[in-house]
DNA sequence: CCGGATCGATGCCGCTGAGGTATCGCTGCC
DNA sequence: GGCAGCGATACCTCAGCGGCATCGATCCGG
């Protein structure tokens, strides 16, 4: 199977229209309709159902759709770390490192300074982005290596390891009553009238249902806790870049939150395991 | 990228002489001279060094090499999985499992049983082989779940459910003195004079250097232990099927086993999430 | 120091197959 | 029933893949 025709077959599986995909991949309709057909001989198996008015997948097809998207983008990371290796020592970022804006923010530079320091370190790059991004780009050869917060990302297909366990503090806007506690309870945060959690996308882009604020990044999200329409629970490290106007108290009953450093387990170059090493030793 | 440069790339890679690789490949040594060369112009990276007397890889070579196999074995499980998927119901198998021989034998008949009586339940094959070799099949699609036995497996890259955990015996000739105590400690094992442990074959078929025998299945293993040549640990699910001349005692401070069963994330098919469901059940 | 052997690169040719244009056949809709 | 939308087919062109012959460089034995 060439990736070509897995490009092909990707586009229409998404599109499910044979003119609209061939638009997409910049050629016309007959030549796709014969790669299609082409593919489906040579695989022995029907992937889409044609019915001359409209284009549905078999289940065979869903299957290729699936995988074929994680093999495209195999091929994909395979083609750009291979011309970021060729770039090594000319001032090119050697390695790309994405977390979440926002969190870590202190073992991120702590991590940095450490591996600078160590002879023979490669350059890094960050890239600050959601979570639904991150998987991404560790997958497509984007990016190398992640910062993740277990639990609330998975590190499922990655390697990783453990870098620190921190416990969760609520988020309320100075003066609220609570914040006059020293500790909370999950409880106590959950039900609180008058500021439900928010809602964060998740990784379609759409909100889920309910009461609290869309928020889309940290500075929506502690916009709207000062102004006392919502708040929120969050690993402690995020106290050191606190605003004023926001209070602190910890949740004691509230999941510790682990900061692992996570990378597609078949690439480990030399410069990552510097990375990797420097970060279990801090 | 097209997976047939790929392919050449590879075969070079592992060859380091055009001449065979292109044998390998079943075409002249030409045209692979000029694909190579056209990817690399493509890549606008130098793959290999070249003297005319031998061929090595740089340093982006090496990690297209890494890589890119990823990626052959990316577009092989696509392959492999859509005709698979075709096949639903014709009676050939739905799912395929590998886990080790002579390992978690009752669990596993129980996973099967319990998933059989579900309804709308997907035939499944079982394939028995070595560790090396489950990370490989489920990789490349001919496998799309397995048991692992963390700690001794590396569940990387792979999205796993905990099924059970259990604590581990020491495996010895009966009769031997030690049988007759209740229980014991990894120091009275380790040391035991005349009973080395065994030594497996490593991912690369190697053995490692030591005083103990080699051996690479478990019949080998128990016919050793019966001979008094060896003793080893293994988990305690391993007594239900343990023949009369070997005496199992448990080992206190052995760091318990557990197993788990273990996919590829991006691939949840309707009958790998039954099977997973029907797991975690147990 | 030379002739032969080895190995990758290059020139040239034939043919497969990918892509374009024109058109057909089917289907749903007004 | 006419028309519009859509995928399949027929036919053509040409890029590019693979094969053959050969070149140029390097190593080696004598």
């Amino acid at each position: 199977m060439e990736t070509r025709e897995l490009r092909y077959f990707i586009a229409i599986a998404e599109e499910l229209h044979f003119g609209r995909a061939a638009q997409r991949l910049g050629i016309t309709q007959p030549p796709l309709s014969r790669a299609i057909s082409q593919l489906e001989r040579r695989l022995g198996v029907t992937l889409l159902e044609r019915s001359s008015r409209s284009v549905t997948l078999t289940e065979a097809g869903a299957v290729l759709l699936r995988e074929g998207r994680a093999a495209l983008d195999a091929v994909d990371a395979a083609d750009r770390r291979t011309r970021r290796a060729a770039l090594a020592g000319t001032g090119q970022a050697d390695l790309v490192l994405v977390t979440k804006a926002g969190a870590s923010g202190e073992l991120l530079s702590k991590l940095l300074d450490a591996y600078a320091a160590e002879p023979g370190a490669a350059t890094v790059d960050v890239i600050l982005c959601g979570i639904a991004e991150q998987e991404r780009l560790l997958r497509d050869g984007r990016a190398d290596v992640a910062l993740l917060h277990r639990p609330y990302d998975s590190t499922v297909g990655f390697d990783t390891e453990e870098l620190c366990t921190e416990g969760q503090v609520a988020l309320l806007p100075s003066g609220h009553f609570l914040t006059g506690r020293a500790k909370l309870r999950m409880a106590d945060v959950a039900a609180l009238p008058g500021l439900p959690m928010p809602r964060w996308p998740g990784r379609d882009g759409t909100y889920p249902d309910g009461p609290g604020p869309q928020v889309r990044d940290h500075t929506q999200l502690y916009q709207l806790i000062a102004l006392g329409r919502t708040c929120t629970v969050l690993p402690e490290s995020c106290r050191v870049s606190l605003r004023p106007d926001i209070t602190a108290v910890p949740v004691l009953d509230a999941p510790p939150v682990t900061t692992v450093i996570a990378w597609p387990p078949h690439s480990r170059s030399r410069a990552l395991a510097g990375l990797v090493r420097a970060a279990t030793r801090l």
